[in-house]
DNA sequence: AAGATTTGACCGAA
DNA sequence: TTCGGTCAAATCTT
């Protein structure tokens, strides 16, 4: 059946590296696809005279990146909108361009016997590259609010290069600002999701920044911020409060997505088989902390977690973001019904909402409207 | 010493 | 005026 040539080590070799090699292909093509629909969208929303002016904008922002006032752009808040846009797409397309590099890469191995370490170090450094994209567009995304009311903001932009403690030392009076809190509220309302869990613990690092005992509530709520909200700029922040009638369960309450990146993790998630990963948990120390004085035990943790996706804002749909995401990605089926679940059958993961990656860990159908010609995409890439 | 938590005060929204 | 969210000095932990 096969020539004498092959030894029965190298079929076994063959065998267990082509399963992988069709797996990495398919996650490339999975991260083209989603680059391709989101910088298309962004680009058929981008005015033609900010196409024009986008040349112009590249030399401002290497002149004086952010802090650095432009005349005119200060009053123009639609003229703001369009620099974060083009900031945006320009983010994608990296992204996009780092994606078709690993996609080759995997496509056209280089021998296994030449230089092993090298081959995996920079897939792993394009898969990194490729998420940076997504975070700093989900940055740039998130502080779009913000800018549009510049003037009375005086929160830190994840690129201004202001301590924490710099911002500590401001007045008390500079703390007002109804217009940001406004916006942060909308913002907000639309990424804003609910789990019911028996434990506090996610794979995320936050920190608590303030407890209330809430009106007819018999538990205190704690409010928690991103660890890396001064030094990321991610606005990711979570409510914890224990339940009513169970005391023993967590309402947790997420209140936007991480922007930031945890160099720690991004690796891991990339490479690790969703199946095993499954009740693995990245331990918090401030959490476990918590869980310790509240004589909680992760051994309840389970994946019978129930994490609810809850209407919040005005929409019908899920708003867990990164669902939102999805939606807008194209990700939904023919009947204009979201391709995503509702209830996590995961347990405690919010990585994949964090990094905008829900699709990996779904089931994503293709079916319905969407086709992606890979390699005319890859063509026109070239071409370009 | 650095970083995290606690907790009283402040602020805006309702 | 009340309430929930946030801030930041004080305190605690590592």
């Amino acid at each position: 059946m096969f020539p004498r040539s092959f030894s029965s080590s190298s079929l076994f070799r063959l065998s267990i590296y082509i399963p992988f090699l069709y797996f990495f292909h398919s996650f490339a093509a999975l991260l083209l696809c989603t680059f391709e629909i989101i910088s298309r969208n962004s680009l058929a929303n981008l005015p033609e005279k900010a196409r024009r002016e986008r040349e112009r904008e590249r030399e401002r922002e290497r002149a004086g990146r952010m802090g650095t006032d432009w005349p005119g752009e200060e009053g123009s808040p639609s003229a703001s909108a369009v620099v974060k846009t083009k900031r945006v797409v320009e983010e994608l397309l990296r992204g996009r361009c780092a994606a078709i590099q690993l996609q080759l890469l995997l496509q056209n191995p280089p021998s296994r016997d030449a230089s092993d370490g090298s081959r995996s170090l920079s897939a792993e450094e394009l898969a990194e590259k490729i998420l940076r994209s997504f975070a700093e567009g989900l940055s740039v995304l998130g502080s779009c609010c913000e800018s549009a009311s510049a003037g009375h903001d005086h929160q830190v932009s994840p690129s201004s290069g202001e301590s924490g403690d710099s911002k500590r030392r401001l007045n008390l009076k500079d703390r007002s600002g109804c217009h940001k809190r406004r916006c942060d509220q909308e913002s907000k309302a639309s990424q804003t999701w609910i789990k019911v869990s028996s434990t506090t613990q996610d794979n995320h690092a936050w920190r608590k920044y303030g407890q209330k005992m809430i009106l007819n509530a018999k538990h205190p709520r704690s409010y928690f911020r991103c660890t890396h909200k001064y030094d990321q700029g991610c606005k990711a922040a979570k409510q914890v409060q224990r339940t009513e009638d169970d005391p023993e369960k967590f309402h947790i309450t997420y209140i936007g997505v991480h922007t930031c990146r945890d160099i720690m993790k991004t690796p891991r998630m990339l490479i690790t088989d969703p199946d095993t990963c499954v009740g693995e948990s990245f331990p918090i120390k401030q959490e476990l902390r918590e869980e310790a004085r509240s004589d909680q035990t992760n051994d309840n943790v389970s994946s019978a977690d129930l994490f609810l996706i809850t209407a919040l804002g005005s929409s019908d749909q899920p708003n867990d973001p990164a669902s939102v995401s999805s939606e807008r990605m194209g990700f939904d089926n023919a009947n204009g019904e979201p391709a995503v679940p509702t209830v996590y059958p995961f347990g405690d993961d919010a990585d994949s909402h964090a990094l905008g990656m829900d699709f990996l860990r779904r089931s994503v159908s293709f079916d319905g409207d969407f086709s992606f010609d890979e390699s005319e995409f890859l063509a026109s890439e070239v071409g370009a």
